[in-house]
DNA sequence: CTGTGATCATGA
DNA sequence: TCATGATCACAG
């Protein structure tokens, strides 16, 4: 529909150029039909954004924005607070790399565009709100490590079973599937392999929430 | 099945 | 009200 920004600069300015608008506006300019509500069209604000916005990853697991190295995440505010954790990426079945220099959730978070979206009302008078281009500071960097060696570590040790969405002070750890029947493979105590329930790496609306009101 | 995009629904 | 655990759609 849109090009790729080729800048930062181009990029938050046509997010900025957003900001005040309904998603029933842009869907219509976008010649999208908008859904009654969310509930079975979960990710149908942030395709919408990265619709206008021209991101160009789809389903594969680069940046969206891949030449500049933007991630783009839609997030649920009210009263100026995000409502919702926010997804960053899958636990690899592993446990995961070897150090978080090297981790996907490290890579993910780097760089990322926030565009606030109204989380209440009918869907098509939502208000995007303002972006915010983010990388994490070295208190968020500091705390983001800290959750994800504390997570993978446990991982690692096959100590999967200790491990629910309470640990993490950022970075949480919680079901990613499509129902609670789903699984995928795991290493447990014994360093034998076993089937599982797929978890991925969520930030916690506290984090996000400072983070926006900071950035 | 794994990746992308997330929000829903329920109990405390 | 809020966080956890569960769930939805679609691409490849």
């Amino acid at each position: 529909m849109f090009d790729s920004p080729l800048s930062e600069k181009e990029l938050t300015w046509r997010a900025a150029a957003l900001s005040g608008r309904t998603l029933g506006e842009l869907a219509r300019v976008l010649d999208v039909a908008v859904p009654e509500d969310l509930k079975r069209a979960k990710g149908w604000g942030g395709n919408l954004v990265e619709l206008a916005l021209g991101a160009s990853a789809g389903n594969k697991p680069i940046p969206d924005f891949f030449a500049l190295g933007v991630e783009l995440k839609t997030i649920p505010c009210a009263a100026g607070r995000p409502r919702e954790s926010t997804f960053v990426c899958g636990l690899p079945a592993d446990g995961g790399e070897a150090s978080w220099e090297e981790s996907r959730v490290r890579h993910k978070l780097a760089r990322v565009l926030w565009i606030p979206i109204d989380a209440h009302g009918p869907v098509a008078l939502r208000r995007i709100g303002a972006p915010t281009l983010w990388s994490p500071n070295a208190e968020e960097e500091a705390t983001l490590r800290s959750d994800w060696e504390e997570l993978t570590g446990l991982v690692r040790l096959g100590e999967l079973a200790g491990i629910d969405a309470r640990r993490g002070r950022a970075l949480q750890l919680r079901p990613k599937a499509p129902d609670r029947r789903a699984t995928t493979w795991a290493l447990d105590e014994q360093g034998d392999w076993m089937r599982t329930m797929p978890l991925g790496f969520y930030l916690r609306a506290r984090f996000t929430a400072t983070l926006l009101a900071h950035s």
